[in-house]
DNA sequence: GAGTTTGAAACT
DNA sequence: CAGTTTCAAACTC
């Protein structure tokens, strides 16, 4: 029963697996180096976990069954499962050096301390799992194949796929060992054939780098993503049949799946991955089970399955949203920001895109945390916010540098500088700030700013303060994609200021003006959306202990007194002007941004300073 | 532990 | 390249 063939001789089996092979190889063995050696020439397979996870570019992973230890004197045999090869993410399986490690090496669970480790597993999601691999918890052996049909030589047999020489396993007609190395080598080279990256490891490391590498869900770190993408259609992408979930990655671009819950940001995920504990599992699996059936389940096929396909998903906000639930993740994937945001920005005021329940009866629906942080007013307050430092950054440089030149042209920009603040301080006592934002944007704003000089100093464009090409671009983008419909004629464009070169009387001058003024900008956009990570955090927190149970304890805490924890209450502080104290932390991020209009009402510039109160100026975003 | 489900691999 | 079949792991009961 543990071994049918093919591992009788070599590798060897579990007696013989305790033996030592030197970097030497060969040493009074009875399985020669060289056959080692010869897997190594025969495929490029991953490297070990522990090395994986500093190496991992795709063309230095060269698949290699036999990789030195932590101690750098022996060699020793991987085995890895496909997804496993990869690297970066521990699967949830240990990992075991194979065989020929002494027992005493084996027996210590190799350790990343880079990574995360493996999520808990209950024994019953292992079941195949070998007798002789856990009988104490302490994983001991790879794990073994149970190839029948299959004679160990295609790429469904794990350690063939592996590149290494099936040991201890449950196969039948085992040819995946050193007795069939001809029909082996054969059939790695007709595999090599069919696919010249059969052997190459199918986690790469993201080319998002730092984002990816950075990318924490709160579940575990998410590094890589699969080279080919899975293609799975009723799993949710959450299931160990899935190689992306099985190597605890996030499904990206190149997966084809269907109803994938595998993306940052899915409850149905950060319920399977919230559960710190193996006897977690259980619910875990239910909630998994429930995500999917429910996702599945009335509507999941009732729509033709291709509608589900990817491909319909990757039409960037086409106007047939099928499933936006996959889509939304994607999106999330490709980009924080912009996924954070385009649920607000996706128009409509109706249904946004994180707000699946409306979609389908699907009993977890996604539902981006920010979705209710942002509303479509919110950035239009945002971005006039931004216009108005804008402007008042220009003002105050263009007052700075042109001194002289303002006191012979009179109180031209005083009285701009009056204006505008009046008129922010207008905008905000009036009460006239939502009708403002109903109908304009940082376009619209600024299109409003300037009608507002002209009128009140007469000054004509060209007097106009400069705006910098940033500031210039961002406005005639809103308004171009935006409030087209609002610019009448050129001469509202020119009022907004598009016509850079009327507001560049001061050549050089203006250049660092610019820079200034773009940096003040950006850096009080950086502190919107830190501010508006930090919102999300603080809701993801809750939603994790809602989905650990213990929902209702932070809840109450959070009515009553704030966050439980120091650091939770922390945070709440650190924007507590900004953010209601609603139980469920649903600030508006009209209320997020009002500290910064705020500043900018009371004292447009002076505080318009740098955001990051430690001297970070730098906008990073 | 048997049977089912699933999705990758292989095949057509 | 798409559709089908084969296969073995994952999963359920």
């Amino acid at each position: 029963m543990e071994k049918s063939e093919g591992g009788d001789s070599f590798p060897p089996n579990k007696g013989q697996s305790e033996v030592v092979v030197s970097s030497t190889v060969g040493t009074g063995v009875d399985f020669p180096a060289k056959k080692l050696a010869r897997q190594l020439d025969f495929t490029v397979f991953g490297q070990s976990p522990a090395a994986a996870v500093t190496a991992v570019t795709e063309q230095s992973q060269k698949i290699q069954p036999l990789v030195m230890t932590t101690s750098g004197t022996q060699i020793v045999p991987v085995k890895l499962t496909p997804v496993q090869r990869p690297q970066l993410q521990p699967p949830p399986q240990p990992q075991q050096h194979m065989v020929l490690m002494p027992m005493k090496q084996a027996a210590v669970p190799p350790t990343h301390p880079s990574i995360r480790p493996p999520k808990p597993e209950s024994p019953r999601a292992r079941p195949r799992q070998s007798a002789s691999e856990v009988k104490d918890g302490t994983p001991k052996k790879q794990k073994q194949c149970n190839c029948k049909h299959s004679r160990c030589l295609k790429l469904y047999c794990e350690c063939f796929a592996s590149g290494v020489y099936c040991d201890g396993c449950n196969c039948n007609n085992c040819h995946n060992n050193v007795e069939n190395e001809p029909a082996r080598r054969e059939a790695v080279e007709a595999t090599l054939e069919r696919n010249p990256h059969a052997f190459r490891p199918k986690i790469a490391s993201s080319p998002h780098g730092a984002r990816d590498n950075k990318e924490e869900t709160g579940d575990g770190l998410v590094l890589a993503k699969h080279n080919k993408g899975c293609h799975c259609k009723k799993s949710g992408c959450l299931k160990k049949y899935c190689e992306c979930f099985q190597a605890n990655i996030l499904c990206s671009e190149n997966c084809k799946c269907m109803d994938c819950k595998n993306f940052e940001g899915s409850e149905e995920r950060q319920a399977l991955f919230h559960g710190d504990h193996a006897n977690n599992m259980a619910y875990l699996q239910q909630a998994a089970n429930a995500a999917i059936t429910g996702a599945i389940g009335s509507s999941g096929y009732g729509s033709p399955p291709v509608n589900r396909k990817r491909k319909s998903q990757e039409l960037f906000f086409g106007s047939t949203i099928k499933d936006p639930v996959h889509r939304h993740g994607q999106l999330q994937q490709g980009n924080h920001i912009k996924s954070s945001v385009l649920p607000s920005l996706s128009s409509s005021p109706g249904p946004c895109v994180g707000n699946a329940a409306t979609v389908g009866p699907s009993k977890f629906t996604y539902r981006s945390l920010l979705e209710d942080l942002i509303q479509p007013q919110d950035l239009k307050e945002l971005c006039s916010v931004l216009v108005v430092y804008s402007g008042e950054a220009a003002k105050m440089l263009a007052d700075e540098k042109d001194a002289s030149k303002k006191q012979a042209e009179g109180q031209t920009e005083a009285s701009l500088a009056s204006s505008t603040q009046e008129w922010v301080q207008n905008q905000k006592d009036s009460g006239s700030e939502k009708d403002m934002l109903d109908c304009c944007s940082s376009g619209d704003q600024g299109e409003k700013i300037s009608m507002e000089e002209s009128s009140l100093d007469g000054a004509d464009v060209s007097k106009r303060r400069p705006m910098s090409p940033g500031t210039l671009a961002l406005m005639c983008d809103e308004s171009d994609t935006m409030f087209a419909a609002a610019i009448t004629s050129p001469n509202d464009l020119a009022a907004l200021g598009c016509n850079t070169s009327s507001q560049l009387p001061h050549g050089q001058g203006m250049t660092e003006t610019y820079a200034e003024q773009e940096r003040i900008v950006l850096t009080k956009f950086r502190d919107c959306l830190n501010r508006l990570v930090t919102l999300g955090e603080i809701k993801e927190k809750k939603c994790s202990s809602m989905v650990r149970g213990i929902d209702f304890i932070d809840q109450k805490d959070m009515i009553g007194n704030g966050f439980t924890t120091t650091e939770t209450r922390n945070q709440h502080d650190s924007f507590n002007n900004g953010v209601s104290n609603s139980p469920l932390p649903q600030p508006r991020t009209t209320q997020m941004f009002s500290s910064v209009a705020t500043t900018a009402n009371n004292n447009p510039l002076p505080k318009v300073h740098r955001p990051d109160e430690n001297g970070d100026v730098k906008p990073t975003i």
